[in-house]
DNA sequence: TATGAATGAGTGTTCATTCAT
DNA sequence: TATGAATGAACACTCATTCAT
């Protein structure tokens, strides 16, 4: 049986690192990458506070503590900075997912983590996260380059985690490994969106891992949907 | 033994159907009721290409065929007009699940009815959706005042109609209601961000009803998490 | 001595009195006086509160408690309600002073009277005196038509009452007449301008009796300056 | 015998010429400085003509010859314009009155200097005495932060160069120094509004000198009030 | 490269006045 | 005559972006 071997989570998740990794760039000083940074860190702020449509660049400079020109030494334009973000935030999960899914023994030990993580990091990151779930998921801006790509890549690795459990036979192939994960992220989305914006349920992670906890079963649930119990009944 | 009884979902969808409803405002002419209802309609269209903040009045008003200050007769200001909007759509939702619900035979089939009339409301309004959905459903307006309670009632209906089916004995008592409907609204939307942003799934009816199908056994696994299963593998 | 006999205070401020009359307007109805009547008595509240420039019409016609076309049934412009004021204001202030002043014995009763009831006219309608002395009278509108005239006949008529004195006998004939009465307008409309806006003196009436006798000795002093004082000591 | 000193003219209008002074903003540019000045003189010319409220500030801009926004560089808003005036402009005529006063022999030349100096700086500054005297003066804002305090310091000084001539012996202590320069002030300010006005008298100093000439021995009659003569005759 | 200063194009909102009924 | 509704002409203020030094 001849079939197209997709790449797995590993493959995909240590690609989206490496890719979505700050690069080093050689010319540049050390005093001008401090700066970017500065930047990168107020514009999260400040898009977090006022949203990226509203949000003023010159807030921006002066939470980072640099003259508002100089801004656009780093960024053309502001669209540019607040594509930029997703990129590199992005990047930064993805390469904490790579540092600690290796040691985990199991596809679903791998896929709790994923999903665990997902909330952990937002908690971490919570200006980051309102923006990720506020502002930019819900927006055309993922549907264009490399915001969009960097954002796919969550959904993709997602998916091979899936795929990954059920080649290993940990859970039967279901259905749709697409609807799986659309399932498991609009059920973590909905609860950091809550969280982000009614400051519900306090303790983020354990609704998280409860919530994680009680979609997972969806896997060994593909062949028996529950319309065929109820025609019975 | 004495428990406070909480609304059905009779109750509660009435309510809101009613509570919702634009108002018959008995000094105004038909002339002005009918430029209003433009107003709404131009506003909705005009935020869903645009974005909220993005939108020009001006815009709104030419896309209505009104002078530009005609939108202020109606709506004190731009807020004012965004905020409108979702007690009116959520209104009409209310009454067409109300139209329908009664006529169900069980509590499945009322839930069932719920989440395809949500993805069926979005399909014949996908202007009000790409609002609704990436624009009021991801901001803090949905925290505040009238929005917030009109978006509100949906989930307060979603959680009557799971707790109705427990009490009716159709499936059993769950850990933990919220979480469930968080699981049905969180997997509901994901499908529709997905349809409203790539314009896929192509057919989101079906596409809806297989993804209900897939959760609604969720109901019943209330007490059977997966790691029971895994760690006795 | 053949000299043009200038009209005395009697006819300049019976005149003025009568110019300045509200007019019986016989085709009116009753209705329609009325709701003039309230339409002037919101104007000057509402000017007294916000300026003449600042001030809204449609809060002028609420304030009057009609709607607000009807306000241009009676003044075709916001400027003409404005000019329609001070004429029967003033009008209405001669009408007082007639009243009043023939039972005066001396000149210098009349024109003590005359300063005192300008003061005692403000304390008593503040609303009108805050749009006469912070509003119409330093503007240019006091340079034109009816306005220009109503409100100068406040000095032709207080000139006239300085000249009654001269010829009398009961003061000297001043250097000029219209330097005397500008110190008297000028003291009193300090007094009062103090008044509208610090709320300073408390007791208005009583600092104005007092200033009156403060500034009436200028009467006679007319030949004695104080400089021919000085330059002999 | 203990007593409170009050701080006599020289300091009061020593430290009012520095207060009001136009400060030396150390970072701006000499360019800067220029253009803030050219805005302010435009500023006073339009609100001269058009009165405060009704002045555009695009008006303004193109008057001064800069860009409309660049306005705004300079003052966040039309009313900060128009508050900052006051206090430049007067700090102006209180340095004139410094430069000048010292050389002055006796407290009644200063008085008489200090009046003279009110009308001439009038007539040197005609567009500025408008927006004093017809927009200032006779508003709200007198009562308010630094545009009450750079304008009840006129007041201050003229109530200090009373007292300084009590002091001396040069006239003796009046009944009411507030009431004094009530008299002083309304009547200076009566003649600069009529010549605002009307245009009238042509000559303005002239007619300020004989009105200065004319007021000053009320200084003199604060024992003999005239009614007392009346009541006598 | 860095930055203080400058600016043009835009946009929400106001309100005197008119008009259809 | 009366009035609810409609509207056009303004206008203050904003802010991303550029530029001179």
């Amino acid at each position: 049986m001849n079939k197209v071997v997709e790449p797995g989570w590993a493959t995909l998740a240590g690609e989206a690192a490496r890719r979505w990794a700050v690069p080093e760039q050689s010319g540049k000083q050390d005093r001008s990458r401090r700066r970017q940074q500065m930047i990168l860190a107020a514009a999260v702020h400040v898009f977090a506070r006022d949203g990226i449509t509203r949000a003023r660049i010159v807030d921006i400079a002066t939470q980072a503590g640099v003259p508002l020109s100089s801004v656009y030494d780093y960024y053309p334009s502001k669209e540019d900075l607040a594509y930029a973000l997703p990129a590199t935030r992005m990047g930064q999960f993805y390469a904490e997912f790579m540092a600690k899914a290796p040691a985990e023994p199991t596809a679903e030990a791998r896929l709790r983590l994923y999903l665990w993580l997902t909330a952990d990091f937002a908690r971490r990151n919570p200006d980051w996260a309102r923006v990720l779930y506020l502002e930019i998921w819900p927006s055309v801006i993922v549907t264009e380059g490399d915001v969009g790509r960097s954002i796919d890549d969550f959904a993709r690795i997602l998916v091979a985690l899936i795929r990954d459990g059920e080649q290993c036979g940990e859970w039967p192939e279901g259905p749709d490994r697409y609807q799986t994960a659309a399932i498991f992220i609009g059920s973590i989305s909905q609860i950091l969106i809550t969280w982000l914006l009614y400051g519900r349920p306090r303790n983020l992670i354990a609704a998280t891992s409860a919530m994680i906890e009680r979609i997972l079963p969806i896997l060994d649930l593909a062949s028996a949907p529950r319309h065929a119990a109820i025609s019975s009944g």
